[in-house]
DNA sequence: TCGAATCATTTAAAAGTTTGAATGTATTTG
DNA sequence: CAAATACATTCAAACTTTTAAATGATTCGA
């Protein structure tokens, strides 16, 4: 993974809510937007902006079906990363 | 690695120069500040914000020696963020 | 001891992030 | 079709981070 791929990465794990999602997304497999919503209880516009930050690191994927978007976690991209830093350490 | 602790070593990694500091670390041991300072083109307050941030995070230790500070990788830190992203992935 | 070197802290400006209200689009339900 | 649901986008305010100038402390060398 390239440095600056590193640095999307690990900002968009650096936050509260982000990591809150990574983190249910790792027990649950998927969540819509409103799900977030409700565990985070931030603004529907909040948690589009941090659903798009996930997806845009790639961390997250997402499938939509109908009005819901799916959310997933990318696990190659989290075993990327991982790499990286076992390569540091 | 609690959640609170992965979102402030994630958020020090999440820095164009303060990853260039992590990789030159992997390489070379050790450097001082002076070192960071020169390979980074920063001013010298600004390098010693970053140095903070990265030991404040535990992923670098420092050690005083003289006028120098030198800095070294915690590699169990690096560690434990790794098995944490394993344990989501 | 004097001057230079290394680093920390304070302060303030510039840049970036986070947040929700308002609004818009698409999809489902009654 | 009308109303409701799910989500995206735009915007502006609040907050945080990044940066360097100014200053101060400590250490080393001449």
């Amino acid at each position: 993974m390239e440095p600056k791929n590193v640095e999307k990465v690990t900002g968009a794990i650096a936050d509260k809510y982000r990591l809150a999602i990574l983190m249910q997304l790792a027990k649950q497999e998927t969540m819509t937007s409103s799900d977030v919503q409700e565990m985070t209880g931030l603004s529907q516009p909040c948690v589009s902006h941090h659903v798009k930050q996930l997806t845009d690191s790639g961390l997250v994927d997402t499938q939509k079906e109908g009005r819901n978007v799916f959310l997933r976690l990318n696990k190659q991209a989290l075993q990327q990363l991982c790499d990286f830093l076992k390569g540091l350490g």
